[in-house]
DNA sequence: CTTGCATTGAGGTAGGTACCTCAATTATAA
DNA sequence: TTATAATTGAGGTACCTACCTCAATGCAAG
């Protein structure tokens, strides 16, 4: 037995099939009578849209945006090459993918930007972008505007009604600081904690997380405060030396940010970090050759790729009208070390 | 510039639409020389399938079957929880999943049903059936009738050209090896391994795994000879209760069999669980309470949802004359901790 | 009763592909 | 050269929904 459709169920409700279409896509100048007949059809024949035939009759495809920062770490270069991969694949599944990579660091032309879309080309971006005012605002407008958004793996606070892709970071900085408890093996002493940036709010959020686990549970380490590289190398060689210099009893190394490369190789120089517990967050070539190698024991993950699509198939959703399935798109806190690569 | 459609197609290799027909769904009776003009006409005009117009050609539904054993423990009710929601929301992407419940202690009738099934009346269908030839060679049979067929989450070896789904299990071992091992933080003991029974190939693979991780970076560590329970309480307790006298150094468990239950519940009468290191396979509503009460410390998962949904995106991909997207079906081992639920 | 309006029906179109038939052309063999 | 086979083209139908127009009904107020 096929599927029911709009003629089964026009039969069904004892109507012509040119009512059956006003009551399914709401059209005026259908007595309430009529309706009732109509929907109590759709839930004795369990009637659903064909969505095949749907896609075909609106020969457009769905075009999505993914708005990104213009530079960042490698696990932005993972991200845009998921992006693109992704966006292959789906070409043939009626959707266009684009990227766009804007400069973060100028919110007024992040908003400004965001403002200037248009319905008429596009159905929906996922935004990566730090929290900030402007952006904040612009994303409601757009959400307004009937333009589908997803708030994308950033720094953003959560916006009601808006969907939002990525890890909880509390939750991510409590799991690293229980892997990084747990891995020292009840030795004492000072732990290091290295950011790029403790503006962002994910950096915030992680470095409470992970305070908050280890103040709970691991008595014998201290967490010292956080080391701002800024991404710059002569920095971070100044900053780190400097923290290992007054604190002999430094035995674990947490780097918060996405961007494990520059804190790693510095420390690289200046100590040996098979001896140290070092926890790190995002798979990227650099930090998974330094799991293999052990000089990292851990890497909290949120996996690209699942972000990627998930923000897809949220926009996608959006677009048919549907509602996401919250348990798939519910993004990991992966943990991964050598062995579960 | 909407995408290209046989029409165009057509237009660009100067051919008719009746010939273009004919090489992309090959048809007899076309000449090498129009064979070429086509496929290269595809290559320029970038042409690909409007999966949405042949989906709705095809009015009849994708059917899929899941034949998962008879009785099982939580994570199975875990597993067909998933495939009743999976099926009802893909209901509208023309899908039908079913399941199916086998004997699987019954290999003869698991391989009669296998070879029962018939095009006709599926698609494909995602197997979850421990390692025996008969089950085997009835695969492999099936494959060859054109019914696709997954290996689903099974004890199966991997059968070539057959798509599987499911975690390595090899380094789920091993993985479990290293939380065991770093969790006990230097202090030296003996490991207790249990499981349900070691005939299973997953059961063999993972205690391999694990071995040879605690062999190769524990050397304080000792694993004691796998304790089978058949899922039977009272042989468990007296197994259980004979290995801890015995040994009174056992300072962690590892529970290899994706049913915790049991072992944990005999574990909590006889010793103070909070003290040992006890991991896991599978979350279950019991294992993750155990986690969070802290009488479990890791769990080593493979998400049941994703290999719902993976199987069925192979076996529609399959159908539909697709390649998976590879990097998506890779089913990952988890690692959880009562942090990342 | 008529005018006007709200409601309903009938019937058509488009969208891209698969599959079919029948005629027309070309190539190959006898 | 003719007979036969292989190849190609032309044109149609179906799948299901969205959206359109035009006619026909029903009902109410004037």
């Amino acid at each position: 037995m096929a599927a029911a459709t709009t003629k089964d169920l026009a039969a069904a409700a004892g109507v012509s099939l040119a009512t059956v279409d006003r009551v399914l896509n709401n059209r005026p100048n259908v007595s309430e009578k009529t309706k009732a007949k109509v929907k109590d059809a759709i839930e004795k024949t369990g009637f659903v849209r064909n969505l095949a035939a749907v896609n075909l009759l609106r020969n457009r495809p769905y075009r999505f945006r993914f708005i990104l920062p213009a530079n960042g770490d490698e696990y932005l270069s993972e991200l845009l090459c998921e992006v693109e991969h992704t966006g292959k694949v789906l070409k043939n599944d009626m959707t266009e993918v684009e990227t766009v990579q804007l400069d973060m660091a100028d919110p007024i032309a992040v908003a400004n930007y965001l403002s200037g879309l248009e319905t008429s080309d596009l159905e929906g971006v996922a935004v990566m972008a730090p929290e900030s005012p402007p952006v904040r605002d612009a994303i409601a407008r757009l959400h307004e505007r009937g333009l589908h958004v997803v708030q994308f793996l950033s720094g953003q606070e959560k916006l009601d009604d808006i969907d939002f892709v990525g890890v909880n970071n509390l939750a991510a900085g409590s799991t690293a600081a229980k892997i990084v408890g747990k891995f020292c093996g009840g030795r004492k002493g000072s732990i290091m904690v290295v950011a790029e940036t403790m503006q962002a709010m994910d950096s915030i959020e992680r470095r409470l997380g992970f305070d908050r686990t280890i103040a709970r549970s691991f008595a014998g380490l201290r967490p010292l405060p956080s080391l701002e590289t800024y991404g710059n190398a002569p920095r971070a060689e100044k900053i780190i030396a400097n923290q290992l210099q007054h604190n002999a009893d430094i035995i674990a190394v947490y780097v918060l940010s996405s961007e494990a490369r520059l804190p790693i190789k510095v420390l690289q120089k200046m100590s040996n970090l098979k001896e140290l517990v070092v926890v790190a967050h995002e798979r990227t070539p650099f930090s998974e050759a330094a799991l293999v190698s052990d000089e990292i024991d851990a890497i909290i993950a949120q996996n690209p790729g699942h972000a990627v699509r998930s923000a897809l198939r949220i926009l996608r959703a959006r677009s048919e009208a549907r509602e996401p399935i919250a348990a798939q798109e519910n993004i990991r806190i992966e943990i991964l070390l050598s062995e579960n690569l």
